[in-house]
DNA sequence: AAAAAAT
């Protein structure tokens, strides 16, 4: 296997190029502009050329700086350059596949596209699942050019012969990272398996690890690696805060936050569904316009929970991981990881829903004692000390919840309905007092040193097996033998690392 | 220890 050309820049180009300054259809040049884009990002100043040679790409750069068009529109430009010969008319093959890990983002993805195709006479969809297949099959039936898909449903429409897949010229993964991994791949394989091997693949995400690396480089021909600032990198412009809580204080943590920050709109990212819904009860109840987002509820109520708080009529989001990838919410001021996330990667994409296109944000992540081994993961990942602070709550906790945590639900006094809003009704604001010391009285030894990656607590019961050998970095694809096993003995040797 | 993606 040759090695990868290797295009990276630092720091971006200080003169950033426009977009009409590429060799794109006026089509396409139009459309750009009516997204109202002039100055294109590093990531779509280097990887738009090598996208429009025709070349493989793995494109890597920071969050919230605009992937989707990088790949998207040099992938327009070419399939209006070169019609596909070989297709009849009648056979209306889809042309360019685009894979995405969540059906929210897909539907994302799908609506950029076609915002940048709205020139054109290609045809774009979206099909994911959750939802009646019918209306999907009928417009995959119609012809359909572009095509934009979680892999389960498509694999649905592939299997009742919906689309014709055999003719695909450009393959797109968008947070390629996650759709390799252990979950996805048997599905992500499967689909290509219907692709024909010759094609464009683009592989584009804030985050590869080394693993992911190598192992991507079975899926593409003689690729260049396309990457804008350190591999893995949060957005400088991001307020990273980690604090030290204890699990029964987290929910007034955040409450105290939001006020003391005037946070009026935010993520509150947990690890678990019931979490989720838990959560969001209890902040709607805190008087918060809150809303979640899991894969416990409908699709429906998925969009619905996401557009309203895109729209501003709701202040809170609390979301599993499900939300946490790719997600474009315009001005988010914050993010909090009210639970600290499994995987180091999930982290770095997490707060990047926040400090998009250069806004600035802030992301608060609650620790508790129990999460020694993800925060020093975090912090390798990133390559960044973490700073711990201690959270001192104000006297009176400013809460009934917190009040009477522990009592059973049906002893409780009954809840007035608030009227004030939740930042008006402020209970601590009788006592101005800082929401926290700094460190200089650290809560026990445990939080007084700093992390480090090598530092190992007493393995918890879940993770006795794993004692021995040190923690990988990229846990989304801990079991080495899996992957292997997937790929038989002939495991992509290449690395990317040099 | 979990979520996501098909039903």
């Amino acid at each position: 296997m040759t090695e990868p050309q290797i295009i990276e820049s630092a720091t971006p180009d200080p003169t950033p190029a426009r977009f009409d300054t590429l060799p794109l259809d006026a089509k396409l040049l139009r459309a750009v502009a009516d997204s109202g884009y002039a100055l294109m990002t590093p990531i779509q100043a280097k990887a738009i050329p090598i996208v429009l040679e025709g070349r493989d790409v793995m494109g890597a750069a920071q969050t919230g700086t605009g992937k989707t068009a990088a790949f998207s529109i040099p992938l327009l430009q070419r399939m209006l350059k070169h019609e596909n010969a070989s297709a009849s008319p009648a056979r209306h093959p889809v042309r360019a596949l685009v894979l995405a890990p969540t059906r929210e983002l897909a539907d994302q993805v799908a609506n950029n596209i076609k915002a940048y195709a709205k020139h054109t006479n290609l045809r774009v969809t979206c099909v994911f699942g959750g939802i009646d297949m019918k209306p999907q099959t009928l417009v995959l039936k119609g012809g359909v050019e572009v095509l934009i898909a979680t892999p389960g449903r498509l694999l649905d429409h592939i299997e009742a012969k919906n689309c014709v897949l055999n003719q695909v010229e450009y393959v797109v993964l968008d947070e390629a990272d996650r759709m390799l991994d252990i979950g996805f791949l048997p599905d992500l394989q499967r689909i290509l398996s219907f692709l024909p091997k010759t094609r464009q693949t683009l592989l584009f995400s804030a985050t590869f690890s080394p693993e992911i690396k190598r192992l991507s480089q079975s899926y593409l021909q003689d690729p260049v690696l396309v990457e804008v600032a350190r591999p893995n990198a949060t957005a400088k412009n991001v307020e990273q805060l980690f604090y030290s809580v204890t699990d029964d204080d987290k929910r007034a943590v955040v409450r105290q936050i939001l006020r003391q920050r005037e946070i009026k709109q935010a993520i509150v990212f947990v690890n678990s569904k019931l979490g989720a819904a838990r959560l969001a009860r209890s902040f709607e109840r805190d008087g918060l316009r809150t809303a979640a987002l899991h894969g416990d509820k409908s699709q429906d109520e998925r969009l619905k929970s996401l557009e309203a708080f895109k729209r501003g009529e709701v202040d809170l989001l609390v979301a599993t991981d499900v939300a946490a990838r790719g997600l474009d919410i315009a001005d988010l001021p914050a993010v909090f990881n009210f639970d600290v996330p499994f995987n180091a990667e999930d982290y770095v994409h997490r707060i990047g829903r926040t400090g998009r296109a250069g806004a600035s944000g802030v992301a608060v992540t609650l620790v508790t004692r129990a999460d020694a081994r993800l925060v020093a993961d975090i912090e390798k990942l990133v390559k960044r000390t973490l700073d711990l602070q201690a959270f001192e709550l104000p006297d009176d906790r400013g809460s009934r919840s917190a009040r009477y945590e522990g009592v059973e639900r049906s002893d409780r006094p009954a809840r007035p309905r608030r009227e004030e809003s939740f930042y008006d009704a402020a209970p601590a604001a009788a006592a101005p007092r800082p929401a926290y010391r700094p460190p200089a009285a650290p809560r026990d030894a445990f939080f007084d040193k700093p992390y480090e990656a090598s530092q190992r607590d007493e393995p918890p019961a879940w993770d006795k097996g794993a004692a021995a050998a040190p923690r990988s970095v990229s846990s989304n694809i801990k079991p080495k033998k899996k992957v292997a096993a997937l790929f038989g003995a002939k495991a992509p040797a290449a690395s990317l690392e040099s």
